[in-house]
DNA sequence: GAGAATTTGTACGTATGTATG
DNA sequence: ACATACATACGTACAAATTCT
Protein backbone atom coordinates (compact mmCIF):
# COMPACT_ATOMS: atom_id res chain seq x y z
CA UNK A 1 0.00 0.00 0.00
CA UNK A 2 1.36 3.83 -0.72
CA UNK A 3 0.02 6.81 -0.24
CA UNK A 4 -1.74 8.88 -3.02
CA UNK A 5 -1.22 12.71 -1.99
CA UNK A 6 -3.51 13.57 -5.00
CA UNK A 7 -7.25 13.01 -5.10
CA UNK A 8 -6.64 9.83 -2.49
CA UNK A 9 -8.63 11.67 0.11
CA UNK A 10 -6.70 12.79 3.38
CA UNK A 11 -3.27 11.19 4.11
CA UNK A 12 -3.85 10.32 7.44
CA UNK A 13 -6.97 8.50 6.63
CA UNK A 14 -4.96 6.56 3.99
CA UNK A 15 -2.35 5.55 6.41
CA UNK A 16 -4.72 4.57 9.10
CA UNK A 17 -6.43 2.51 6.50
CA UNK A 18 -3.14 1.30 5.55
CA UNK A 19 -2.52 0.33 9.15
CA UNK A 20 -5.70 -1.21 10.17
CA UNK A 21 -4.95 -3.48 7.30
CA UNK A 22 -1.54 -4.54 8.28
CA UNK A 23 -2.83 -4.52 12.37
CA UNK A 24 -5.40 -7.14 10.86
CA UNK A 25 -2.58 -9.39 10.27
CA UNK A 26 -0.54 -9.10 13.72
CA UNK A 27 -1.29 -10.98 16.69
CA UNK A 28 -2.30 -9.07 19.30
CA UNK A 29 0.58 -7.14 22.03
CA UNK A 30 2.76 -7.36 18.75
CA UNK A 31 4.58 -3.40 18.73
CA UNK A 32 3.61 -0.85 15.73
CA UNK A 33 6.61 0.79 13.61
CA UNK A 34 7.53 3.51 15.89
CA UNK A 35 6.41 7.05 13.98
CA UNK A 36 9.86 8.00 13.14
CA UNK A 37 9.91 4.67 10.99
CA UNK A 38 6.14 5.00 9.57
CA UNK A 39 7.32 8.55 8.48
CA UNK A 40 10.24 6.76 6.64
CA UNK A 41 8.35 4.27 5.40
CA UNK A 42 5.46 6.06 4.21
CA UNK A 43 7.15 9.35 3.28
CA UNK A 44 4.49 11.35 5.30
CA UNK A 45 5.03 13.87 8.20
CA UNK A 46 5.24 13.40 11.59
CA UNK A 47 1.71 15.03 12.46
CA UNK A 48 0.29 12.88 9.65
CA UNK A 49 1.69 9.70 11.62
CA UNK A 50 0.14 10.95 14.86
CA UNK A 51 -3.20 11.64 13.58
CA UNK A 52 -3.34 8.51 12.01
CA UNK A 53 -2.23 6.79 15.26
CA UNK A 54 -4.49 8.68 17.28
CA UNK A 55 -7.70 7.58 14.86
CA UNK A 56 -6.46 3.93 15.87
CA UNK A 57 -6.51 4.50 19.19
CA UNK A 58 -9.49 6.19 19.55
CA UNK A 59 -11.05 3.14 17.72
CA UNK A 60 -9.41 0.80 20.12
CA UNK A 61 -7.61 -1.08 17.94
CA UNK A 62 -4.06 0.15 19.62
CA UNK A 63 -2.74 1.05 22.55
CA UNK A 64 -0.11 3.61 23.20
CA UNK A 65 2.16 4.29 25.82
CA UNK A 66 4.96 7.25 26.22
CA UNK A 67 8.52 6.32 26.20
CA UNK A 68 7.56 2.70 24.48
CA UNK A 69 5.36 2.55 21.59
CA UNK A 70 2.02 1.64 20.15
CA UNK A 71 0.48 -2.42 20.34
CA UNK A 72 -2.12 -4.01 19.13
CA UNK A 73 -4.93 -3.76 21.27
CA UNK B 1 -9.50 32.42 32.66
CA UNK B 2 -5.65 32.55 31.39
CA UNK B 3 -3.47 29.86 30.25
CA UNK B 4 -0.45 28.36 32.41
CA UNK B 5 2.41 27.14 29.95
CA UNK B 6 4.12 25.77 32.91
CA UNK B 7 3.03 23.21 34.90
CA UNK B 8 -0.46 23.83 34.51
CA UNK B 9 -0.78 20.50 31.99
CA UNK B 10 -1.68 20.32 28.86
CA UNK B 11 -2.56 24.08 26.94
CA UNK B 12 -4.79 22.28 24.70
CA UNK B 13 -6.55 21.13 27.41
CA UNK B 14 -6.33 24.22 29.73
CA UNK B 15 -8.50 25.68 26.43
CA UNK B 16 -10.85 22.95 26.08
CA UNK B 17 -11.76 23.92 29.95
CA UNK B 18 -11.64 27.42 29.77
CA UNK B 19 -14.13 27.07 26.69
CA UNK B 20 -16.34 24.32 28.41
CA UNK B 21 -16.87 26.87 31.14
CA UNK B 22 -17.39 29.45 28.13
CA UNK B 23 -19.99 27.28 26.46
CA UNK B 24 -21.86 26.11 29.58
CA UNK B 25 -22.84 30.09 29.57
CA UNK B 26 -23.95 30.41 26.04
CA UNK B 27 -27.19 29.34 24.24
CA UNK B 28 -27.35 27.03 21.29
CA UNK B 29 -26.60 27.82 18.32
CA UNK B 30 -24.40 30.34 18.70
CA UNK B 31 -20.85 30.87 17.27
CA UNK B 32 -17.53 30.46 18.91
CA UNK B 33 -14.74 32.51 18.68
CA UNK B 34 -13.00 31.83 15.62
CA UNK B 35 -9.88 29.82 15.72
CA UNK B 36 -7.87 32.58 14.24
CA UNK B 37 -9.29 34.78 17.69
CA UNK B 38 -8.51 31.85 19.70
CA UNK B 39 -5.28 31.93 18.72
CA UNK B 40 -4.78 35.66 19.36
CA UNK B 41 -6.59 35.94 22.81
CA UNK B 42 -5.14 33.02 24.67
CA UNK B 43 -1.73 33.53 22.87
CA UNK B 44 -1.88 29.57 21.70
CA UNK B 45 -1.07 28.50 18.35
CA UNK B 46 -3.53 27.63 15.61
CA UNK B 47 -2.43 23.72 15.95
CA UNK B 48 -3.92 24.38 20.17
CA UNK B 49 -6.74 25.65 19.47
CA UNK B 50 -7.64 23.09 16.69
CA UNK B 51 -7.04 20.47 18.83
CA UNK B 52 -9.14 22.06 22.03
CA UNK B 53 -11.66 22.55 19.45
CA UNK B 54 -11.44 18.57 18.24
CA UNK B 55 -11.93 17.74 21.29
CA UNK B 56 -15.23 19.54 22.33
CA UNK B 57 -16.59 18.51 18.85
CA UNK B 58 -15.45 14.25 19.90
CA UNK B 59 -17.57 15.21 23.37
CA UNK B 60 -20.72 16.74 21.28
CA UNK B 61 -20.50 19.60 23.12
CA UNK B 62 -20.05 21.86 19.13
CA UNK B 63 -20.17 21.18 15.98
CA UNK B 64 -18.00 22.56 13.28
CA UNK B 65 -18.94 23.56 9.61
CA UNK B 66 -16.39 24.34 7.59
CA UNK B 67 -15.47 27.58 6.19
CA UNK B 68 -18.58 28.49 8.41
CA UNK B 69 -17.33 28.27 12.24
CA UNK B 70 -18.05 26.28 15.53
CA UNK B 71 -21.76 26.40 17.12
CA UNK B 72 -22.72 25.06 20.41
CA UNK B 73 -24.22 22.14 20.12
C1' DG C 1 23.24 4.34 39.56
C1' DA C 2 24.45 7.22 35.49
C1' DG C 3 24.05 8.35 30.85
C1' DA C 4 22.68 7.73 26.07
C1' DA C 5 19.32 6.29 22.85
C1' DT C 6 14.58 5.53 21.61
C1' DT C 7 9.77 6.74 21.44
C1' DT C 8 5.62 9.22 22.27
C1' DG C 9 3.47 13.84 23.80
C1' DT C 10 3.00 18.54 23.29
C1' DA C 11 3.51 22.91 20.88
C1' DC C 12 4.47 26.21 17.40
C1' DG C 13 5.12 27.93 12.56
C1' DT C 14 3.89 27.84 7.87
C1' DA C 15 1.51 26.65 3.67
C1' DT C 16 -2.23 25.00 0.79
C1' DG C 17 -7.01 23.49 -0.16
C1' DT C 18 -11.89 24.16 0.23
C1' DA C 19 -16.12 26.39 1.53
C1' DT C 20 -18.75 30.35 2.91
C1' DG C 21 -20.17 35.34 3.11
C1' DA D 1 -12.71 39.42 -6.39
C1' DC D 2 -11.85 39.33 -1.58
C1' DA D 3 -11.93 38.24 3.34
C1' DT D 4 -12.98 34.82 6.65
C1' DA D 5 -12.68 30.18 8.47
C1' DC D 6 -11.88 25.28 9.00
C1' DA D 7 -9.13 20.94 7.28
C1' DT D 8 -5.09 18.97 5.96
C1' DA D 9 -0.10 18.60 5.69
C1' DC D 10 4.75 19.37 6.36
C1' DG D 11 8.54 20.81 9.27
C1' DT D 12 10.73 21.64 13.66
C1' DA D 13 11.74 21.63 18.60
C1' DC D 14 11.65 20.32 23.23
C1' DA D 15 9.68 17.54 27.22
C1' DA D 16 8.56 13.14 29.41
C1' DA D 17 8.84 8.20 29.87
C1' DT D 18 11.08 4.09 28.88
C1' DT D 19 14.82 1.06 27.58
C1' DC D 20 19.47 -0.15 26.91
C1' DT D 21 24.48 0.15 27.68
Amino acid sequence: MTIDHESGGPVWMQLAQILRDEIATMPKGRMLPSVRTLVQTYGVSDGTVKHALAELRAEGLIVTYQGRGSYVA
